[in-house]
DNA sequence: CTGAAAGCGCTTACAG
DNA sequence: CTGAAAGCGCTTACAG
C-alpha cells in the first residue's frame, strides 16, 4: 500500500505537497499538481484513514444509531439507513451502524473515542434515551423523527400534519364528504412514536361541518382489518373515500375485503395510502400514495450534520412537506 | 477529550504502562493496572480511534457491504445487516456499512485506505462484482450466500438443500405421499441468485417413487397466488401438503385463498413456511417454519472473519443446518 | 515489572 | 509557490 511518501518521491516534491494538492487546501501549481495526481493514481495511493483522523480535524466518519425494536417497519427502517450511507457517501463521509443493543453506550464510545465527526438518529421516539446523549455529547447531530422536546436540537422529519391534510384535500377537491381513516394497531398510539398521532390528530381535525371524518385502529389481520372496515362504516355509513396510514400487509388485505364485497375502487370508494414506505404500484388498483420520504429525509439529515460541522449549529425542526402521487384508486364520489 | 497522557499522570505511571494495562498485552502488576484503571474510569478515557488505528496492526472495523437490488427483500437484508453489527460489537469491532452504488469502489477504497481489517459480504449473487474485489483484496473476509466459484473464499449460507429436504421430511412423516411447493417469482430463478434454484431442485429431488412433488413459481399478487395454486392442484390432485419458499404477502393471500375455499389448514392441507426471514406465528394458523437463521449467518460470518484476522485463512464454505419448527399447521392427511 | 523512545502516516502552522 | 518540521495519540519493540 503505497504512502504519502511514496508519492512524494515519485512526484518530486515534498510531503505537504502532496497533502495539499490532493486534499486542496492550499494553492498549488497546475504542473506540480498534475505530476502530484498521476504519481498517485498510478501508485493507487488513498490517504490511510487512521492516519488523517489523527493528524486532521475530521474523522470523515458519521455514526447512525438505527434501533430495531417491536414497532419498527424493517423495511422503512432499512430504507433510511440506504437513504443516509448514500448522502454520507456524497460529502465523502463512511457511516458506522450502531443498533438498538447498543443504543446509548454506542454514541458515547464512538463519541469519546473521536470515531466520529457527527451523528445520525434514526426511528427517534417521543421520550427517546438517546437524545439525552446527544445533548450532552454536544457532537454535531441531526435527528430523524421529532422527540418530545426539540431545545437545541436539529431534526428533520415528514410534516405527517400536513400529509393528513394533504390527503383529505385531495379527496374533498373530488368531492368526497365522508372520508375514513384505517389507522396502525392501537398500542402505536399509546406508546412512544408520534408520528402515528400527529397523522391522526390532523386528520380528524380536517373535519368540517361539511366534511365528516372517523378515524379506527387497525390490526394487521384479516379479522383485524375487517373490524376497522366495519368501525369506520358504523361511523360514516355514507363513506366514500378512506386515508390509509397502516402498514402494507393491511392495504392488501383491505382491498381483498373490498373486492369480495364487490366494493370497486376507485367506482364506490376512493383510497388514498399515507405515509407509506412501500410502493403501491403492485396492487389493485395501484393507490394513490403520500410517500413517506425516505431518501429526502436522509440526505437532508446529512446535509444538516455537515452544515453543523461547518459551524452553523442553528438547532431547528425541518419538516418535509408531503407530496402527492396520483395513481388510480381516487375518482369523484358516485352521485347518490 | 482525556488522553492516554493524561491517564498515565493520574495513575503515576508511564503511558506504555497505561496502555499495556488497559489493553492486557503484557502482564502488569495488579496494583498498577488497578490504579490505570480507576484513573481511566475516572476521567473517561476512552483511546482515541485514529491513534490506535494508526499505531496498531488493527483498526477494528469491518466492512459490511450490503447492496439493495430488485430482489433483495429489505426486512431479511435488515435482519442480516443487524446480526452482522451485532456479532461485531462482540468482538469490539464497528462496522462501516457499504451500499450497492458504491459496492465494488467502496470495497476498494476502504481497503486501500486501511479503514478496515475485513469484509463481510451481504447478498451474493452467483455472479457478483464484489467477489473479484474481495479475492484481489486478500483482506479476511466471509460472505453470506453462495457465488457460482467459492474457490479461495468463505462463505457462510443457510443449506437450502437439507432445508428444502427437512420440509418434505416432516411431512412425509405425517404420512403426506402428495406435496406441492409455491416458489419465488420465475425470474428469480433465472437471475443471479441461487438460493431459490437450490431449495427448489433438492425439493423436486425429494420425489420418491411414494412421494409426488411438484413446484410452480409465484406472482405475489392475488391472480399469481390462485394461478400457482391451480397450477399445483393439477400437477397433484390429490395434494395434501404445501412447502412455501415465497415472500410474507404470498402466504397471506394464500390463507386468504384457502380460507375461501373452505380448505382447513391443517385439516385438508399442511403447510411449511420454508427459509422465511419473517416471524409466521401472526397468520391463522401460525405456520410451521424453517427459519432463515438470519442471526446465526451473521454471528458465523464475523466469527469466520475473527479467525482469517487471527491467522487461520482456511477459506471453506460452511452451510448451516436447517431447523424444524413445529407451530399448528401441519397434521396428518386425513384418510381418503 | 516498568519506562523511554521510535514510529505509524498524515495535516497544517511556520518559514522562506 | 513549496518545504522542513511539529504534532496528532496511540502501540510495541527495545532496555533495564
Amino acid at each position: 500500500m503505497a504512502n504519502i511518501t511514496d508519492v512524494a518521491r515519485a512526484a518530486g516534491v515534498s510531503i505537504s505537497t502532496v497533502s495539499y494538492a490532493l486534499s486542496g487546501n492550499r494553492p498549488i501549481a497546475a504542473g506540480t499538481r498534475e505530476r502530484v495526481e498521476r504519481a498517485a493514481r498510478e501508485l493507487g495511493y488513498r490517504p490511510n484513514a487512521g492516519a488523517r483522523m489523527l493528524a486532521g480535524s475530521r474523522t470523515n466518519m458519521f455514526a447512525l444509531t438505527a434501533p430495531m425494536h417491536a414497532d419498527t417497519h424493517p423495511p422503512a427502517l432499512m430504507a433510511f439507513v440506504l437513504a443516509v450511507v448514500t448522502a454520507a457517501r456524497s460529502y465523502d463521509y463512511d457511516v458506522v451502524l450502531l443498533t438498538e443493543g447498543e443504543a446509548t453506550t454506542g454514541l458515547r464510545r464512538v463519541a469519546s473515542s473521536s470515531l466520529v465527526d457527527g451523528i445520525i438518529v434514526l426511528d427517534v421516539t417521543t421520550d427517546d434515551d438517546r437524545i439525552d446523549v446527544i445533548r450532552e455529547l454536544g457532537l454535531p447531530a441531526t435527528l430523524i423523527g421529532l422527540p418530545a422536546d426539540t431545545a437545541g436540537l436539529t431534526c428533520v422529519d415528514l410534516d405527517f400534519a400536513a400529509a393528513a391534510r394533504l390527503a383529505v384535500a385531495n379527496l374533498t377537491a373530488l368531492g368526497h364528504t365522508s372520508i375514513g381513516m384505517m389507522g396502525h394497531a392501537a398500542d402505536l398510539y399509546d406508546r412512544g412514536s408520534n408520528y402515528a398521532p400527529r397523522f391522526r390528530d390532523a386528520f380528524l381535525d380536517s373535519g368540517t361541518a361539511e366534511v365528516s371524518t372517523a378515524f379506527h385502529t387497525t390490526v394487521a389481520t384479516r379479522s383485524g382489518v375487517e373490524e376497522s372496515f366495519a368501525g369506520l362504516l358504523k361511523q360514516l355509513p355514507d363513506m366514500t373515500a378512506m386515508v390509509l396510514n397502516c402498514n402494507e400487509n393491511v392495504h392488501g388485505i383491505l382491498l381483498e375485503i373490498l373486492r369480495e364485497r364487490d366494493i370497486s375502487v376507485p367506482g364506490d370508494l376512493s383510497i388514498v395510502s399515507a405515509c407509506s414506505s412501500f410502493s403501491t404500484d403492485h396492487f389493485l388498483p395501484p393507490l394513490d400514495v403520500i410517500p413517506l420520504p425516505a431518501l429526502d429525509s436522509g440526505r437532508r439529515a446529512v446535509e444538516l450534520v455537515i452544515q453543523q460541522l461547518a459551524g452553523f449549529p442553528d438547532p431547528h425542526v425541518e419538516l418535509i412537506a408531503p407530496t402527492f402521487q396520483r395513481k388510480s384508486s381516487t375518482a369523484a364520489p358516485r352521485p347518490r
